[in-house]
DNA sequence: ATCTTATATCGAATTAATTCGATATGTCAA
DNA sequence: TTGACATATCGAATTAATTCGATATAAGAT
């Protein structure tokens, strides 16, 4: 269990907007408009919400979400898929899997 | 899920020095010496430590353990119970069960 | 009553997180 | 190749967390 680190984890959950946006990243169709409407039609990004979409529903400076979506993808609780000049970000079910086991059985 | 202020939980638990505090009283016979030497005989503290024996562990300042295990307590992942001079402090295994069933359920 | 010991609280210094606007980078389209 | 758009990075201001030593509180022992 040492591939994933907890301390990062713990600190990018412990934020009312990054906990919300990886809670709306479990329906993206629901949470966001206009889904992956920059994507052809051959190409998709199961579950990617891009940059924009989300910091228009965040409400926060572009750096700031950038920023934060950039600290859970370092923590592991996000994964960037980019397309063209777009990021496509979406949930990183593994370590949410392992965070889980981890308070079970370690802490 | 709204009695477990799930953003003081995770900023507790994104310090290493609580982290392992947490995970130290797990095995409180395991992990610190002189298991409750204060307390007579018939007084048991069910996997209770006192504050003066996490403090030697964990070498920070009284005053910062002290600071620490109250904002554990206050985010619920410890409880308190105070005999005499003494506040031993254990862990509070239903808020931890809550917060993997949140993880789970809403996160 | 006084002294000691355990813990809590206060005030302050340092370090880290939040958040922004400005700018850089990268990509697509004309 | 220039312009427009999406995202990332930089530098700085503000706010919050960490941590300490000093002091307060509370209980037990003399």
């Amino acid at each position: 269990m040492d591939n994933l680190n907890v301390l990062d984890i713990f600190k990018a959950l412990s934020n009312e907007t990054r906990l919300n946006i990886l809670r709306w990243l479990r329906e993206p169709e629901k949470n966001f408009p206009a889904q992956q409407a920059h994507l052809p039609k051959e190409v998709s990004i199961e579950g990617g919400v891009c940059v924009g979409d989300i910091q228009e529903k965040v409400n926060l400076s572009q750096s700031t979400v950038s920023h934060y979506l950039s600290l859970m993808q370092k923590a592991g609780l996000l994964e960037a898929v980019r397309y063209g000049q777009w990021t496509y970000y979406r949930r990183n079910e593994e370590t949410l899997a392992k965070i889980t086991k981890f308070i079970n059985e370690e802490i």
